[in-house]
RNA sequence: GCCCCAGUAGCCCAAUCGGCAGAGGCAGCGGACUUAAAAUCCGUUCAGUCAGGGUUCGAGUCCCUGCUGGGGCACCA
């Protein structure tokens, strides 16, 4: 250690007289850029214009190696695009409304905006050091009073659809967070955000009426096929939940009602409407409280109470017990008129269909196992050609033929389902429908850091809208710390001054609305913010919609699949239903990257494998970082930080960077002149970027301009020399594809090479076909399939030609060993089979 | 349980229409340069495509079955 040590820099320096810095490029060109404003559009209809967008940050601490991964991806394709002469919009904001900023607020007796602003303002600077092509000029976050005015102005207009309303409902329930949950954000029965154990809560909530969307969102779908993941598609399919089916009434005998207490439930099978032998309705709906008989009631109660003890996790467990509780009422099946006896169950949910079923348990499982706990009748009514589901306690449920069921009886099930509808149908009784798995979006918070929901509660007046004029409704600013502690009401109801108000309507006291809106209502439209940031008639300008929508391409996380996407396209369609877009689709094309993960793992601090996107930045460099991310895998693939090499980055962009020092022909010299071979090898690295680069294959690019940079290298040392145009021509190439991984080292070079700045704004190079067809081409003659002999031939040889070339050849004569000849496969010009008698 | 996706070299990954399994990188090995090392440059080893069946003149690619891994949904009638 006592030897003094030589920078890598000076070494380098000595040997080849120049040096790669990325820490010199990181500081000289990010302000050259800036200078050039090379990354805003130019939007005056002078180009084609393309929308990239990526999902924009949440503003928790810096920038981490999953936003490294997904915004060098956005960037390549935007800046392929502007390179390809499309007027490229790609902006940048935040979605800072949340959670996190309002518990750090708490732990520091701070308002939430100082945490939020600051974790912004750090997060700006690493996207700059980043070198991310973006125009900063329509920054926009979704706390800033002028951006939820807007928000707050859409929700009033989907009230006045009738698409934002209240229900009094049970709810998804964080005890942690203390707030409400939408469905989508409890996973496997717990909070998606801290984990808890999630519960259930009868409140008064707001709710989005998305079920009215559901068959758009399932239909339009069509459009987004092979432009969006399959998976995400399909995930979005589940979610909605399409099941054609039947509403079939019951008659329920002895309560009181007048007329007669009906009940409707929803089946997919009304062809095995003869096999059911009981009726059940959710514990824990209305219904059931509004059926039982009297002698029952402290049943139901009991087994009501034993229902709300279980936590979400353990009611969802399948493999439970069937429980369930006698009502003393009896349902007459329309169609048989057969006395079914009524029970209440928690396997029968309140919020999916009607809330009862009919239960046929022959022939669905769920029914069967209650069946046999409570020693309910198995009528089996479909013979499948499988054993007595009475008997297996198996249910069949696949073709079959039905019996026992009178009029049904010899059909199929196709058959059955349209017959039983008819016969409902034509009885008054029932109907064909459908039904989805989706419910309402649950959008109303009980916590602070949100847009607070623009109602006002008047005694007289009930539920009156805060007048466009007073928008945005804004939140109090004097509210520190404690003051913003959750305690199963919004904070906001505390803030006396602020809740206080008169009605609009009548003028007298009255109350706001204390809620705030889930932050994904603030991130279902700032993509159509981001086209006039400043607009100040509506949320966004609809003349730049019609010039911009839809995004061309959405770039970021799968997790998104179900909550942001299916949001967003709602929020889409209604907006289009307003007549303020033409659009129906938000996002016409959708990347999904995959994760970056260290050793096989998601980094986590628990495990103690994350990777400081900051270090690797200072380490390897900017560019490094982003080839690395880029080099991995396709983009979807999951990136294993264990498995790749920045360092190996770094070393390649160094090579690549001296190439272009290495040229001595003038800018603008006329490569016609240049070596064939190496011209050959550039056009051929422009076309096939070309392609790869319209199929999302960067890491394939990636590896092209590797090659090209191995065959200058050659031609460069061991060919016609640095000073060949051909080189020149190839180093350009360079240059201008790595621009898409790689600015500033792409930038430097195309300096070195002595063209004006910016790579940015350099035309992606036009490719020679008569240069990348080969002057000739091996084609391989197989016998039976196995390879016997290679010729060299012109590419346009004919068929005739090259089959008598083939059979001619002496390996295959004597292969063929005087064996006829059955069949000849000819491919012109690359390969013949020979196939033997 | 249901639905998606993926298995190619020690590792990350390529392979238009079904047509010679290999473009690129990492790691390894050898060499040049050096007193030595680093850096740089040059060269090079390594698989028959998860398994089994099918279609075909020909299968990594298409079809079927299974295995492994990943993901989504899950008492949704």
């Amino acid at each position: 250690m006592e030897r003094s040590t030589v920078s890598e820099e000076q070494v380098a320096e000595q040997s080849t007289g120049a040096a790669y810095s990325f820490a010199a490029m990181e500081a000289k060109w990010p302000a050259v850029w800036d200078e050039l404003g090379v990354f805003a559009p130019k939007d005056d209809g002078s180009r084609e214009r393309r929308y990239v967008l990526d999902m924009f940050p949440y503003p928790s601490g810096d920038l981490h190696m999953g936003h490294a991964e997904a915004f060098a991806m956005g960037d390549v394709v935007a800046r392929y695009w502007r390179l390809r002469g499309f007027d490229v919009l790609h902006p940048i904001g935040w979605d800072s409304f949340g959670l996190p900023a309002e518990n750090a607020a708490i732990k520091r007796n701070a308002h939430p905006a100082e945490w939020t602003y600051a974790n912004i303002e750090t997060q700006a600077a690493s996207f700059k050091r980043y070198a991310l092509s973006l125009d900063w000029s329509r920054r926009l976050q979704t706390s800033d009073p002028e951006y939820y005015r807007w928000t707050q102005w859409l929700f009033l207009r989907f009230y006045e659809r009738g698409l934002a309303y209240r229900k009094n409902h049970p709810v998804n329930w964080c005890p942690k967070d203390q707030t409400v949950l939408a469905n989508e954000q409890v996973v496997n029965g717990a909070c998606e955000r801290c984990g808890t154990p999630v519960t259930k809560k009868a409140l008064n909530q707001w709710y989005f009426r998305i079920t009215d969307y559901a068959e758009r969102l399932l239909n339009d779908m069509t459009e987004l096929e092979g432009h969006w993941p399959e998976r995400v598609l399909a995930m979005q399919r589940n979610w909605i939940g399409r099941s054609e089916g039947a509403h079939v009434q019951f008659v329920v005998e002895g309560t009181d009602a007048k007329p007669q207490h009906e009940v409707t439930v929803f089946t997919t099978r009304p062809d095995t409407l003869y096999g059911a032998t009981f009726f059940v309705v959710a514990a824990d709906s209305d219904l059931a409280a509004d059926l039982v008989a009297p002698e029952q009631a402290q049943a139901l109660a009991d087994y009501q109470d034993r229902v709300k003890a279980l936590s979400e996790v353990e009611r969802q467990n399948t493999d439970r017990e069937k429980t369930g509780v006698f009502l003393g009422r009896y349902a007459v099946n329309p169609l048989s008129g057969e006395k079914l006896p009524v029970w209440a169950a928690d396997y029968v949910l309140a919020d999916y269909g009607t809330g009862a079923i009919m239960a046929v348990p022959a022939h669905d499982q769920r029914d069967l196992d209650f069946a046999r706990a409570f020693g309910l009748p198995v009528r089996a009514v479909l013979d499948t050609g499988e054993d007595d589901p009475a008997v297996s306690g198996i249910a069949t449920s696949g073709e079959g033929t039905i019996v026992n069921s009178g009029p049904l009886d010899g059909l199929s099930k196709a058959e059955g389902i349209s017959k039983a509808i008819e016969i409902v149908e034509a009885a008054g009784t029932g109907e064909g429908t459908v039904n989805y798995r989706l419910r309402d979006w649950l959008l109303s918070r009980q916590r602070f850091w949100g847009a607070p929901i623009p109602i006002i509660h008047c005694d007289v007046d009930g539920e009156v809208p805060v007048p466009d004029d007073q928008l945005p409704v804004r939140l109090p600013d004097d509210l520190r710390g404690e003051q913003l502690a959750p305690k199963g009401t919004s904070p906001l109801a505390a803030a006396e001054h602020w809740v206080n108000v008169t009605c609009p309507r009548c003028g007298r006291p009255a109350k706001r609305d204390t809620d705030t809106m889930d932050t994904f209502v603030d991130s279902s439209w700032y993509y159509l913010r981001y086209l006039s940031p400043n607009y100040t008639e509506g949320p966004f300008d609809p003349d730049a919609a019609k010039n911009w929508m839809p995004v061309a391409q959405y770039v970021g996380g799968v997790e998104h699949a179900i909550l942001h996407l299916l949001y967003s396209r709602f929020f889409t369609k209604v907006i289009k239903d307003m007549g303020l877009i033409e659009a129906d689709e938000p996002f016409a094309a959708l990347m999904n990257q995959g994760q970056v993960l260290n050793g096989g793992k998601a980094m986590s601090k628990s495990l103690g494998n994350g990777v400081d996107l900051g270090e690797q930045l200072d380490t390897f460099g900017v560019d490094a970082v982003r080839l690395t991310m880029v080099f991995a895998s396709p983009p979807e693939d999951d990136v294993d930080w264990a498995d790749v090499s920045p360092s190996g980055s770094a070393k390649f962009l160094a090579r690549a960077w001296r190439v272009a020092q290495d040229v001595k022909s003038a800018p603008g010299s006329d490569p016609a002149s240049g070596d064939r071979a190496l011209r050959a090898t550039t056009h051929r690295a422009i076309a096939e970027s070309e392609e790869l680069l319209d199929a999302h294959k960067f890491n394939v690019v990636v590896a092209k301009a590797m090659e090209l940079v191995n065959a200058t290298r050659k031609a460069i040392d061991s060919g016609p020399g640095g000073g060949d145009p051909a080189v020149r021509e190839a180093a350009e190439t360079v240059a201008i594809i790595l621009s898409l991984f790689a600015p500033y080292t792409a930038e430097d070079m195309w300096a070195a090479l002595g063209r004006e700045a910016s790579v940015a704004n350099a035309q992606w190079p036009q490719h020679d076909p008569s240069l990348t067809v080969e002057e000739t081409v091996t084609a391989v003659v197989q016998v039976a399939g196995k390879v016997r002999d290679r010729l060299e031939v012109t590419p346009d040889i004919t068929e005739e030609n090259l089959r008598e070339l083939a059979l001619a050849s002496g390996n295959v004569q004597r292969i063929l060993d005087g064996r006829g000849v059955r069949t000849v496969i000819v491919r012109t010009p690359k390969l013949v089979n020979i196939v033997p008698a």
